[in-house]
RNA sequence: GCCCCCAUCGUCUAGAGGCCUAGGACACCUCGUUUUCACUGAGGCAACAGGGAUUCGAAUUCCCUUGGGGGUACCA
């Protein structure tokens, strides 16, 4: 039998970095097993779905590289199909019409909570005679489907990555609702919107899903589907929860914590591969200890038992760490378009030639850890990117810093800038052995430490006492006609 | 509260009864390289939550305790 996997986010937010793991095994685990992967949209709440959220988890994916083979297929499509689902447990007696009042099922709650029991709906309406039906209908009450749950029945199954979990049927809250309440005025027969755990069977069912792979969130919701797997007559698939990724507070991720989206890992210089080889790292592990692997290399060694249990704290170092890797890696050619963009969006005037660009890019690569940079508010952290490194590069002139500015204030110093400057006037164009003999000259010239020469030209022309390679600073900036002006401004200091 | 799941260095993990004086990676520290920073190379620091039981032998099996996480909707 063919691997057929799913992801199924819902449109209610921009795609989320827990969505996209799920969607990273997914994706290992079809390419693994030559599989299908299949995305399905499940918009059946209405309320909280939007198409742009759909458009920006489709984008996520494919920037991501988890391109799917099937879909996308949205549940609002698929209404009728549910339908009939509800339809069949309704004929088979194994659902029926509810009409408690969600003022009915407050006190309900409010009761069980005040005797400290859990909250669970009483199955009061399991066996209404049709006079009692009748009574609800002639109210102008609007039934919803409640799909019936034997309390003394224990649900188990084995999980690829638990292995036997069980669950007791008294556990699950009572019977479950699986459409809402039509809408006043709709015909007495008429069934609501389908709630997601009808929704979801039915679905795996129709695009014939082999092994459902998800968070361990939806554990208890597993419980309830393969009650209604039976319910509905049909094999029911695998089952894999992956464990969650953690904040690193060591709470499931939400919103609250800030960068939860693709894209705020994106603006911040994440590159897709990176983030993707990272996520597979929090709970998978290779078993020749590989850490950076592209997806194709994961997916070549994947398997679920080798997909720890706990769940596994988010650690910005090590994502750092993965990004740099991918980072260093990369080309000049490769590297360059990825910067230009955070480049422009810095304010960047990226007008050099190409040559330039690529020069500069070769010169900074081995030191990027994101392709950005600097101090990110919503981290706390501090990393070494494209834009912060590249600054000087880019702006006419350089804010001197403290320790830049004592070095030029050191005696002798105007004096080798002088040497340097005058040097260099005459020299149009300038290159590695250009430069590495100019310094030499000037040391000679004014007889002092090379050091001093270098730490001297470094504070002048990028007014930092730190940063990449001094010579191809100067070529490049000479090559911009950066190099002069500000050999003059910090002889005027 | 109740139910389910989980538990190895600060973090991610390897480990499926003797190969473990517990291995790797990140972070951190030291040294080398570098004018400097970064990169990179070498080294170091650092953990089996606690208690019982089984066994000749337990990080690995079982039980209890503790701790952590998830769930408990006419959300998904």
């Amino acid at each position: 039998m063919t691997v057929r996997v799913r992801i199924a986010p819902s449109p209610t937010g921009n795609l989320h970095i827990g969505t996209a793991r799920t969607a990273v095994f997914n994706w290992l685990y079809a390419h693994r097993h030559g599989g299908q992967f299949i995305l399905r949209i499940e918009d059946t709440d209405v309320e909280r779905s939007k198409a742009e959220y759909t458009q920006n988890i489709l984008d996520g994916l494919k920037w991501l590289g988890l391109n799917w083979d099937e879909g996308p297929f949205a549940q609002s499509d698929r209404l009728e199909l549910y339908r009939q689902g509800i339809q069949k447990l309704l004929d088979n007696k194994l659902a029926y019409r509810c009409y408690t009042s969600s003022v009915e099922l407050d006190e309900l709650r409010a009761t069980q909570e005040a005797r400290g029991a859990a909250p669970r709906y009483d199955n009061r309406h399991r066996n209404l005679t049709p006079e009692q039906e009748a009574e609800f209908v002639a109210a102008g009450r609007q039934p919803v489907i409640r799909f019936k749950i034997d309390d003394q029945r224990e649900i188990s199954w084995i999980d690829a990555v638990r292995g036997k979990v069980s669950w007791q049927g008294s556990d699950l809250g009572g019977d479950m609702v699986i459409a809402r309440a039509a809408q006043d005025g709709a015909g007495q027969n008429s069934v609501g919107q389908p709630l997601y755990n009808l929704a979801v069977v039915i679905d795996d069912i129709d695009m014939k899903i082999t092994q459902v792979i998800r968070g361990e969130d939806h554990i208890a919701n597993t419980a309830k589907q393969i009650l209604l797997y039976e319910g509905l007559g049909v094999t029911i698939p695998e089952f894999s929860h992956t464990p969650l990724i953690l904040s690193p507070a060591g709470k499931k991720l939400s919103k609250r914590d800030g960068v939860t989206s693709i894209w705020d890992f994106k603006d911040m210089g994440y590159v897709a591969g990176a983030l993707t080889n990272y996520m597979t790292l929090l709970g998978w592990s290779a078993p020749d200890a590989q850490e950076i692997f592209s997806l194709d290399e994961a997916a070549a060694q994947f398997s679920f038992d080798r997909v720890n249990k706990a769940g596994a704290k988010f650690d910005w170092d090590k994502l750092n760490w993965v990004n740099s890797q991918y980072l260093h890696k990369m080309t000049p050619e490769e590297l360059l378009p990825e910067l230009i963009p955070f480049w422009e969006a810095a304010g960047y005037k990226v007008d050099a030639d190409r040559s330039w660009l690529l020069r500069l890019a070769t010169l900074i690569g081995p030191s990027l850890e994101t392709l950005k940079g600097g101090f990110e508010e919503r981290t706390g952290l501090t990393t070494q990117g494209g834009v912060e490194i590249s600054r000087t590069f880019f702006t006419a002139n350089p804010t001197l810093g403290e320790e830049a500015t004592a070095q030029l204030g050191q005696d002798g110093v105007k004096d080798i800038l002088t040497s340097l400057q005058t040097a260099l006037a005459e020299m149009s164009e300038i290159d590695e052995d250009g430069a590495k003999g100019l310094l030499d000259r000037v040391t000679k010239e004014r007889g002092v430490k090379k050091g001093v020469v270098m730490r001297s030209l470094r504070a002048a022309l990028t007014g930092e006492v730190n940063g990449p390679d001094l010579i191809q600073s100067l070529i490049l900036l000479h090559q911009r006609n950066l190099a002069l002006p500000r050999l003059q401004a910090a002889l005027a200091v």
